[in-house]
DNA sequence: TATTGTTATACTCTATAACTATA
DNA sequence: TATAGTTATAGAGTATAACAATA
């Protein structure tokens, strides 16, 4: 178990490593990549649950989907049944941006055996979701647990 | 093809997510704790290789640790050799701090079926392997190919 | 009353550039 | 000359708190 949790925190690393290069290439701030991600996984979505997902306050996703629209990759829609609410939706712009890093992650997993590609998908989407609700959760619950934390 | 690059995509996010929550739990900053988690899977490392893995400047990389050793998690060592290099390496504090967020990753590969674990733990060492590597060949290379790249 | 989103303010973190010390 | 690290400065992004509009 050891080992695989190396790897696991080797992943995680190499992921915020890629976020920071491919920023710097598409011109955008990471946070900015975050949400176009997001918003390519998930399909359109609320401001606030984008806010909520990516660990934000309702505060400072304002001013990132400022960001976003002012970059035209995505925009703000009203929400047709409750006018306090805005939708958040990748434009043309935004979805031709997540295109192109797209070929940038395919090339990694073009490296496995297609016939396991399937199988490698599927844990991927197992540990994505397990970890993000797994995270949830203690958030959520205000758990700790870290008797080494830290003072604030 | 399409369905396992957003899976990738979203474990990242899940990884992202996780990197706050357990900041924020621990009580550190998430380039702090980037920083610890890196340091615990490959061991001490010289400050200008850590900084360049964390994607930050030299600069950037002064301060970091200047906070990892305020804080008590890490410390700097002189180089046996090179009196201009540094060595950073976790101090029993920062072990113990690891060991606690340990617990958090474990158990969503805990989900994962016992006889499988193995083959899951080395998919995700060649994943890290292959991104990160990939990764920074297009840095050092100023490669872009981002034809819808933005004004920086 | 609770929820969604915005604004004003202050703070943290990082990049840039100029610098020191050592190889 | 090149490399490792530090310092000073400025800028970007976020949290907090107070607020307006709508449910």
């Amino acid at each position: 178990m050891g080992t695989a949790v190396r790897n696991l925190r080797s992943l995680i690393l190499a992921g915020e490593y890629y976020r920071q290069a491919v920023s710097e290439a598409i011109g955008l701030g990471t946070t900015e990549t975050q949400a176009l991600s997001y918003l390519a996984v998930h399909g359109e979505s609320g401001q606030s649950l984008l806010a909520r997902d990516l660990g934000l306050t309702s505060s400072a996703s304002t001013s990132l989907v400022d960001r976003l629209e002012r970059q035209g990759v995505a925009e703000r829609v009203r929400h047709p049944h409750d006018r306090r609410r805005l939708i958040v939706r990748l434009t043309d712009r935004g979805r031709a941006v997540v295109e192109e890093s797209y070929a940038w992650l395919a090339s990694t997993l073009e490296q496995v055996e297609p016939d396991e590609l399937e199988h490698v998908s599927a844990i991927l989407a197992f540990l994505a979701d397990d970890l993000k609700t797994r995270t949830a959760g203690r958030q959520a619950s205000g758990w700790r647990g870290l008797t080494h934390a830290l003072p604030v």
